[in-house]
DNA sequence: TATTGTTATACTCTATAACTATA
DNA sequence: TATAGTTATAGAGTATAACAATA
């Protein structure tokens, strides 16, 4: 069944018929699928009072083990964002109780952020859910569809990205 | 050869091996290339001195087709932003003289969005350097390869908005 | 001098609410 | 009353630049 793309592919042909518009048929579904899966995943987030970010920092730290304990650069290096970015969500969860900073004994410039009691057990809470959403949405693709399906974006990751 | 995603759900595998993490190899590699595509686009845009949102306004004016006009309700609607959002995004591309409003004389509640000629030049201009750059992506994949992309892609976002 | 990290600041984008005008 | 559209306002998120402290 046609969607949104193809009616822009085919308004495109009517339009302008001497262009080549087949790449935006991955491509925009692409981005309409990735917004639609953002949106979806927010919702999870906010049954446990989290955003995409917040959840991003504490899953971080908590899949690097015990004692849960990252300095910023890496955490700013994972989410390919700026250490200020870092710095200013650490400032919301440590404000509400999920991380804290701890100096770095081997260097006085460094600082360690490290999930809390509170953090720890928040995030292991949601996680779970947080799957079950992702495997209620992966589930219309089978295994073999979705080796498939993450194979190409992983190629088509590497060519975007040079 | 592997990459950050398959690192992580490593990580997963041996922090808490009793969650089935197989969903994020496909949800991890959605976002990041989508990321990384947008980030790509974003360098085609900006060499015509344009974001995607003004691309989006000016080209779905464009594939309108003769006399180039839509309503700012329709807008909101193809780009999935309030009516408010459409209103601002107008007003810069209408201070750059690329769009202009006018009247709906059926409708006296009503506006058209037009482009200008500056406008229409623009994203003539813009649309095949953009479609290089779409091009330079995708064909690392080949046509049949894009196809079942094209559809794994779809189905997949029609799971995530139910 | 370079590096780690934070804060001050400004910018961009958005939505909500209030408002105008017309149907 | 409902609809189309705009503006005023506030909020969220970010990056750049300035700064402090240590290597």
């Amino acid at each position: 069944m046609p969607d949104q793309v193809d009616r822009i592919i085919e308004q495109w042909h009517t339009e302008k018929p001497d262009l080549d518009v087949t790449p935006m048929a991955v491509i925009g579904r692409l981005s309409r699928t990735a917004m639609a899966v953002e949106l979806r995943l927010a919702r999870t987030f906010a049954e446990h009072g989290l955003d995409a970010a917040s959840f991003d920092v504490l899953a971080t730290l908590l899949r690097s083990g015990a004692p849960y304990r990252i300095a910023p650069l890496e955490l700013a290096r994972e989410a390919m964002i700026s250490t200020s970015a870092v710095a200013q969500r650490l400032n919301k969860l440590e404000s509400r109780g999920l991380v804290l900073r701890q100096a770095n004994p081997n260097d006085g410039r460094g600082t360690f952020v490290a999930l809390t009691d509170a953090g720890k057990l928040l995030i292991e809470t949601a996680l779970p859910d947080h799957l079950e959403t992702e495997h209620a949405i992966t589930s219309v693709l089978n295994r073999g569809e979705q080796e498939v399906l993450a194979s190409l974006l992983q190629r088509l990751n590497t060519a975007a990205s040079s």
